[in-house]
DNA sequence: CTTGTCTTTTGTCTTGGACAAAAATATTGT
DNA sequence: ACAATATTTTTGTCCAAGACAAAAGACAAG
């Protein structure tokens, strides 16, 4: 007899809300967890595996009537098959060209396998040497991300295998970062930006590959981490006399969250403050963003933008 | 008529849960939330800013019936008044007590609300140079961090400036490994370590302090990051033939949740695995942990168990 | 001052119904 | 044939009031 589960770990440990658990039980009878002495859910080993493969499925784009009821094997196939949603293909075909050639995508995401994150670090090192920061974080850093997406979505990596790789990448990019700032400042005339996400949003890494751009361009930055209150925000922008938000948001983002974190924002903002965004989140590719938000599409848009803010400032 | 929230936004915004909003309705007369034309609760700002005050007080240890009902000024008041609980009180004072000044812990904290980061980050970079990275990490970073949270509590720092304050001792702290291991690795049987946090702890920085002793020590580090399900730190841990498994708790981790998880942990882990654990979470303090987990006390511990470890694989 | 027992407090779980926002499908116009 | 608009289905979140166990406080006894 194994262990079982209750509703609020499995909560935890799956990203599926307690409400959407309970009436997904009533709708498509599936998960039916036992019950305690007591009468509460005790979800089985099981049951919370399949429903870790579900929510992956959801998150590629597929619709819970669809794949909740299905059983294990199902799943599984549906996983290894094509993504589902035309949308997420082209999105991923768009990330994904700038890496260099098949049998480099194949290494890294096997040294990944073998847990080799030393040989990880020690190559993006070498590269950001040879051909500059802003190059590999383009072109390496941003494709690699949405292979190893791809790669975790079809179990070819676990779960502690993605955190490995975020947290090398990070430690990576900070230093770069780093060594960027020792090597002087530009004197022009540069942005006050602040760095941040929004409630409920962890992933820091598109963050940090903003900040890249930036520090390349001198700009003067604040990081705020993930997940500050909006109110935080605000208050932050105000005090520091900030001239560019600058929000990340993942993949993982619900579109309502985003929309109404953004159009909040945009509200309480000072005038003239300007409110970029960047990140795989789907919802940032349509045209449904308030008005007043500037999408970096790719990461060295960043650069882009910067230069054209300077040129704004020059001649108003 | 200003804005208003709905209860997911006020969830996401204080930290407090849907239901327990709802009891606090019923229970305390607070708070009594305007109602949407289709019946839903609509939380104006007052309440909100109420409620921020309230969160401050519980995680200060005070008790909701007492708090709950109270208005603006009594919130306030309290607020400002010394810690209520004797417990939280003494854990302070043997945190605090490594500073080596009065003078010394104004001026940072001076520093960090008037928003000058930089002088926070070179003053940091000069100790660690100066008196070394250990030193500083156990005398003054920690220290540091109970006199900021302290100085949050009472309202004396924004939110903002404590994330800011946090991501600039990450970043020096995540420098300074990067060149003790650019210094050279000792050559003596090191132990394999897993760093982590378990789900819903959020705060990694105890966990960076950890490892920088963990790295002075030349130990093989795995870092997951924060908020890795039990399921995949107990299949890193296989996979990666950790030695040790590095947790660490803030002050806001619930205490429930922290023995279940160190419980599980400790029956899914194989044989000979260690289970470390620190950080500020009080119930660390208790004797009410399971068995064969090893609590650090102080950040120092950390180095004085990796010798004790050392030593036990020499003669087992 | 510490240790064990009793009482109050407090958060989380329960049920089944309801509804709006999002997505998919059908219908219309060019 | 294709784009824009209208209709239908799907889906997550919210509501209510009641229940109970774990945590914390109070009190007693060694």
């Amino acid at each position: 007899m194994g262990q079982t589960w209750s509703i609020a770990e499995v909560e935890r440990e799956t990203g599926l809300g307690k409400d959407t658990l309970r009436v997904w039980e009533r709708r498509y009878g599936f998960p039916v967890p036992l019950r305690d002495r007591l009468g509460e859910r005790a979800y089985p080993e099981e049951q919370v595996q399949r429903l870790r493969l579900v929510k992956r499925l959801l998150d590629a784009g597929h619709r819970p009537g669809k794949v909740v009821s299905l059983n294990m094997e199902q799943l599984q196939a549906l996983l290894e098959a094509p993504p589902a949603s035309r949308k997420v293909a082209v999105r991923t075909a768009v990330l994904a060209r700038g890496m260099a050639s098949l049998e480099e995508e194949a290494s890294w995401v096997q040294w990944l396998t073998e847990d080799r994150t030393d040989l990880i670090r020690q190559a993006l090192q070498q590269q950001i040497v040879r051909q500059g920061l802003g190059t590999v974080v383009d072109q390496l850093v941003a494709p690699l991300c949405v292979l190893v997406g791809e790669s975790w979505m079809r179990g070819e990596l676990s779960v502690y295998q993605e955190h490995l790789f975020t947290e090398t990448l990070q430690s990576v990019l900070r230093e770069a970062i780093a060594s960027v700032d020792a090597s002087g400042q530009n004197l022009q005339q540069q942005p006050r930006v602040l760095l941040s996400t929004t409630p409920n949003e962890q992933h820091g890494l598109g963050l940090l590959m903003a900040e890249c751009h930036f520090a390349l361009e001198s700009c003067v930055r604040f990081v705020l981490g993930t997940s500050t209150p909006i109110a935080d925000i605000v208050q932050a922008v105000r005090q520091l006399r900030i001239d560019v938000l600058a929000l990340s948001f993942s993949a993982y983002a619900a579109r309502r969250d985003m929309l109404e974190n953004l159009r909040q924002l945009r509200d309480q903002l000072p005038e003239g403050v300007e409110l970029w965004v960047g990140g795989a989140a789907a919802a940032l590719h349509t045209k449904s963003l308030p008005k007043g938000v500037t999408v970096m599409h790719q990461a060295c848009d960043v650069s882009t933008q910067v230069r054209a803010w300077r040129q704004r400032q020059m001649a108003p």
